[in-house]
DNA sequence: GCGCATTAGATGCATGCGCACGTAAGTTCG
DNA sequence: CGAACTTACGTGCGCATGCATCTAATGCGC
């Protein structure tokens, strides 16, 4: 197999296991908690953080999203009261996004449904394949 | 570290090598070609298959798009005249696919650029990292 | 202090996507 | 044959995205 076969495969095989997972998480994650994939990322970024507030621009470098879509995928959080946004006074073009209490309760609860979608996507249980 | 938490890291690793590489596929692709992603997809299923003419549902089957995406992606390529539509006299709600000309042209000047693009994001080159 | 470049974030716009549904063709059962 | 169901594909609609651009605030040179 040459190696243009072997990258083209590489990737198929890379865009199969994101399409799957993305898909799913997609799905569970809206139905069961009424948030999509990118929204969750950006609450379970701020969970984890060390601060419990994030500037916009630490929030992009971490999320696949454009600095456009965080402004819209915070502006949707915010309008369902689960994050808020504070000015920074230190510099007063930025902004902090902190998460509500609605907002931790939230993620609380998707994320026990987000690791349940990736142990079943990632890591195909109940076979004996050896991956 | 749990195994959460290595789920977690192993789905980030994937959705940033995915995002790396379609974001760049996608660019380039469209820079350089006037293609988007989705539709290269496309064109080269249906220059690497058997068969001159694919149905819309065995594409479906193979490119991770929506049936209604794929419709789309289709009319658009019709548009730009890489590919054509034909009925398919066996099942008349069927629909068949092929590559023009200008289609196996442009594909042929698209696939070195996804080959080169794959090559520098998947193998990044020029470092001593053993991956 | 006053312009000018830069940076942080918001927004208009065009585009692509998925969902739900519509239409046409095929199939099944009586 | 004919009614009900299913399948294959197209389409209206709403939504999220990226790009380009706008606004406001900061910094820099003078």
């Amino acid at each position: 197999m040459s190696e243009d076969q072997a990258l083209a495969a590489e990737w198929r095989e890379l865009a199969n296991r994101y399409a799957a997972t993305s898909c799913a998480l997609e799905r569970e994650l809206h139905d069961r908690h009424g948030i999509g994939m990118s929204e969750f990322e950006v609450v379970d970024r701020l969970a984890g953080a060390r601060e419990t507030k994030l500037r916009m621009q630490e929030l992009a470098e971490v999320v696949h999203l454009s600095q456009s879509a965080l402004s819209r995928a915070v502006a949707r959080l915010e309008r369902h009261g689960l994050v808020c946004r504070a000015l920074c006074e230190q510099d007063r073009r930025g902004v902090f996004v902190a998460l509500t209490d609605a907002g931790r309760q939230r993620h609380a609860e998707a994320r026990p449904t987000q690791r349940s979608v990736l142990a079943e996507i990632l890591r195909p249980a109940s076979s004996a394949v050896t991956g």
